[in-house]
DNA sequence: CTGGACGCTGGAACAGTTACACTGGCGGGA
DNA sequence: TCCCGCCAGTGTAACTGTTCCAGCGTCCAG
């Protein structure tokens, strides 16, 4: 393990300009940086205050400000981090990328300057990090997404098979019409749940129609203005599978205002993280993913794995659970349709 | 400023023993031990690795371990620390004091320790931790409580004064019989807001009848059993008042579960830390509390306190506000009453 | 009585950071 | 042209705290 002295001495100069080229300190020039940094990352170079070892892990955010928006994944997902490293006694330290992270230095001198052993990675664009990480060799887990690149550690749930499922339970309950409601931008996630949509009308011999497809923002709102397209539409789906919790709620309350009936005007399948399905009238069928159980193991496993006791790379893929409520039945016989003024009528 | 040399010279031991003294290490006896840290905590020793100052405030946690049920309230909360430990780009870092804290090291040494410079202290029960560190002389804020300690930096919200004009709204609505659905543990804000109920009947010379005064966990479920029990009472309040969000969703849920129409047959006043009174149906007229200000605040008071830019104590007192929305109404002509079995029937 | 185990402590070497001094090049004014 | 001052860049040394290993005393078993 090399030291700032060691790295002094290979290049000839004073452990105080290597310090101050680690640490991104003014009054060192470009080119010595470029250099003390070369000589740090081919040593191997690792700061250690004191020769005391920190059990800190770092839940690296690469957007600033951290979501404003903090929702019940992100909740639920940080409950289990929480129950995981607690586990082996570590502690938890969000960090801010963006914000923090020089450009001149690389992800393991970063984290090492923040004084985290490792990073849960949770990503929220494509913005290539979880593999810079894991190119830098610093011990790393991405959460709740998943990666091509096999450096890369994660655990991600798959909602394709259960998507598929959830259809294949309206199909079985003579629905013949089914819309889809999808998240906006198309991440990992949705691709599956929209893969799992066709993957079961297609294997029922079902044609897919793109105007049962509608996409808007994962909120309640969204959720409503989904339903209100679907159901003004000449020939109306008779159910509605929803992709994300929060538009699953907002079309439930938009049924209640509107008198719809659900399920027996209207099934509806929605996607729950926690137990939102459970609090709502009906309660809803839901494809579920458990959230906590992600962070959770995401945090057992990278722990361990600095203690010593696992090794390898981990890449798991957590199956989602179909769990039929109250919200899923036979199709009516005459499918709501709205007017454009947002009333019920009867379809013809 | 003292040092581990400074100590160890003023006693005439090694730094060798300070350190350990200080960090807990054994091999230690228990009289140097005790005679290092009185010397510590009086020339007021802080220990500085290699002088580097480190941007952290720690969110201390009493319990261990961190709660599992991350409800909506912890999580906006967090959500609004976050944004404001952000603004002077401080780090956030979880603490959990009951797994962590030796029982011989005082709660400065202890975060010291931690590498943080200040706390926000979330307590659960009633410890007196807030108390012990601001004793201890290390910078805190106590958020979502308050303390009577002149040593104690707090914010909380007074929800006594909305409370009673959520009483006296239902009371100008014409209701007389009033329930009140409360937490089982009595904690300052379930205080507040019984207090503010007993207020506005007193105030409306409304005699309290305690039978209307019912207690039960603050879930969902909690919620269905409260409400349940007041309207299999002889003769059920016409409008109950839930002091917690999650127990108003649990109740709502219920009466659209037996038919009681909200708020034709039931008024309800709920309690909202964030925005669930915009996703139940009906929406319910609620106390609000901003829980993402409190959290911003008591970090953004913590950060400029650190950085100079604030001094003094801070003791704020944030007020709730009253959100009349769709679940409350003048009273039925004849009141909702559900017999043993939980059927709805007419009371007499 | 003696040897080993053990508890406690100190010396020294280690980690990294930073105040201060120094050097050399550059520009501007006499 | 020359000299002074400034400034960027670097080195020296002093500082922070931690830990390995040796030493010293005590106590107990053989």
């Amino acid at each position: 393990m090399s030291s700032v002295r060691a790295i002094a001495d290979e290049l000839g100069v004073s452990v105080a300009t290597v310090s101050r080229a680690l640490n991104n300190h003014p009054g060192v020039s470009e080119e010595m940086r470029k250099r003390v940094l070369q000589t740090a990352d081919r040593t191997g170079y690792r700061p250690s205050v004191g020769r005391k070892p920190t059990n800190v892990i770092g839940l690296a955010y690469p957007n600033e400000p951290v979501r404003a928006d903090f929702g019940a994944f992100e909740a639920v997902l940080l409950a289990g981090v929480l129950e995981g490293v607690n586990e082996r006694k570590f502690d938890l330290t969000f960090i801010n990328v963006n914000r923090d992270k020089n450009r001149s230095e690389t992800y393991e001198q970063f984290f090492n300057r923040k004084g985290v052993r490792g990073v849960i990675v949770r990503p929220l664009d494509n913005s290539g990090m979880p593999e810079a990480i894991a190119a830098d060799g610093f011990p790393m887990v991405l959460v709740a997404d998943r990666s091509d690149d096999p450096r890369v550690n994660f655990i991600d749930s798959d909602s394709r098979r259960t998507s598929r499922q959830a259809v294949e339970h309206l199909i079985g309950l003579g629905h013949k019409r089914i819309g889809l409601a999808i998240h906006r931008v198309a991440d990992s996630d949705h691709r599956d749940r929209e893969a799992g949509y066709r993957t079961a009308l297609s294997g029922a011999g079902i044609p897919l129609e793109e105007s049962l497809i509608v996409r808007a923002e994962a909120s309640p709102e969204g959720g409503a203005m989904m339903l209100m397209s679907l159901l003004e539409q000449e020939t109306p789906p008779t159910a509605i599978y929803f992709t994300n919790p929060l538009s699953t709620v907002g079309a439930l309350h938009k049924c209640l205002q509107l008198g719809i009936r659900v399920p027996k005007d209207l099934s509806i399948v929605g996607f729950d993280d926690g137990d939102i399905r459970m609090r709502t009238f009906p309660r809803f069928t839901a494809v579920c993913q458990d959230a906590q159980a992600l962070g959770l193991e995401a945090a057992r496993w990278l722990t361990r794995s600095l203690t010593g006791e696992a090794n390898g790379t981990f890449r798991e893929i957590r199956p989602t659970t179909l769990a039929v409520l109250d919200s899923t039945s036979f199709p009516p016989l005459t499918p709501v349709r709205l007017s454009e003024r947002s009333r019920v009528v009867q379809a013809t």
